[in-house]
DNA sequence: TATATTAGACAGTACAACTATCCATTTTCC
DNA sequence: GGAAAATGGATAGTTGTACTGTCTAATATA
């Protein structure tokens, strides 16, 4: 198909493929002349994926380009390829300190202790680690007092949640397909995940503190 | 104390709390001349609040103001300032849909379903129930098969989940530093609990598919 | 009183994510 | 076979967000 198909396909203009074509996000069609290339059913299903990503899921064009490429590159080693795609986290730090001699694996000793304590065996590389230790500092600089022992409750229920995400990726076989669904289950997941949070936070609220007699704004 | 001093305290440069002043994100100071005003505690903490919301959550600017001014109207009903709160989601969808002509409660029949089959009591307008369903959708369109009972499981750890927040907050009497836990615990902990999600993902990926020989991007 | 600060207004910048225009080709349809 | 339409590739322009810098009149400070 050509590039009008595509677009008239995915409902994405024809103006923004090429856009991902040129950002390496969309690899090149396969082409036939000076100004022809063919594109695909891959091209389209790499299309939607691009779009979820983004779209649902809100990460930029740059961090879903290293998702995609993780996931094409690195289909055999589903674990490396989780190592990778978790890298990504929104716009906020984690870049700036590559500039500062800090290489990959900063300190995050709270982290540790928390992985130490449930008996993980996580990577010292993996960024998640920073991020728990980012939120703690945060939270604590505005007056809250959590450690790591305060997630300890939250770190089992993340434990149980990832024995649900690996359950279902067991029923996939294709390494290509099951490379790529561990990352839409990953990123995916995680809006609704957080609004199952929310919708629970609301009924809890409702059930502990009357929830009759209050206007709904 | 001045801006300058407020600037050097929250490390937020001068011009930008300026205009954040501008954007009504933070309230302005008690003007004791044309050209002087005196700001306290509450601006730096609210300053800090903001840095918090919009560098680790991510949150935009504009999406910053609406919790913090829910924040601070609504600290009587906690109740009603969660539900203004979970209205926040990134840059994507939910505005749009408001010059459409579909008011705040768009249909989410999945999400209905699930909060029924959990037992839970949750607002209509909820926007969370969108997400969920936003989710569904966008999973089934690339081919992977879920529906609200494969939330399921996942709801029955959000309500633990939600369990653990709502004890956290009784701990607090004062309604007003209820109010701001309330966003504070519901928000900053996103990133965190979902960055406890891949660390147990990656133990459990270790656990199942050896993970002694493979390189660590 | 000279020098530094300040509030407030406004213009300018940097970056991300598109969107539009051009042009030299193919295609396609008659 | 030839005119109209579509295409790929390059480049320029637009929009929106989050700042950042400059200016001015008015204090504050030394």
């Amino acid at each position: 198909m050509r590039i009008s198909e595509l677009s008239r396909l995915s409902g994405v203009p024809n103006a923004t493929i090429k856009y991902y074509l040129r950002e390496g996000l969309l690899p090149p069609g396969r082409s036939t002349a000076a100004t022809q290339a063919e594109y695909d059913e891959a091209h389209l299903r790499r299309l939607r994926l691009i779009r979820a990503l983004t779209g649902v899921r809100g990460l930029s064009v740059a961090s879903a380009r290293s998702v995609l490429d993780a996931m094409t590159e690195h289909r055999t080693d589903l674990h490396q390829l989780l190592g990778i795609a978790f890298g990504i986290r929104p716009p906020e730090s984690g870049t700036p300190d590559a500039a500062e001699g800090r290489p990959p694996a900063g300190s995050a000793p709270e982290a540790a202790a928390l992985v130490d304590a449930m008996g993980w065996s996580v990577s010292e590389q993996n960024p998640a680690r920073q991020a728990v230790d980012e939120t703690l500092r945060t939270l604590r600089s505005l007056g809250i007092a959590y450690d790591w022992e305060t997630l300890l409750p939250y770190a089992e229920l993340a434990e149980r949640t990832a024995r649900h995400d690996l359950d279902h990726l067991e029923t996939v076989t294709d390494p290509l397909e099951k490379a790529e669904r561990a990352v839409l289950l990953t990123f995916l997941l995680e809006p609704a995940l957080m609004a199952l949070r929310r919708l629970a936070q609301e009924n809890e609220s409702t059930a502990r503190h009357g929830g009759g007699e209050h206007t709904q704004a």
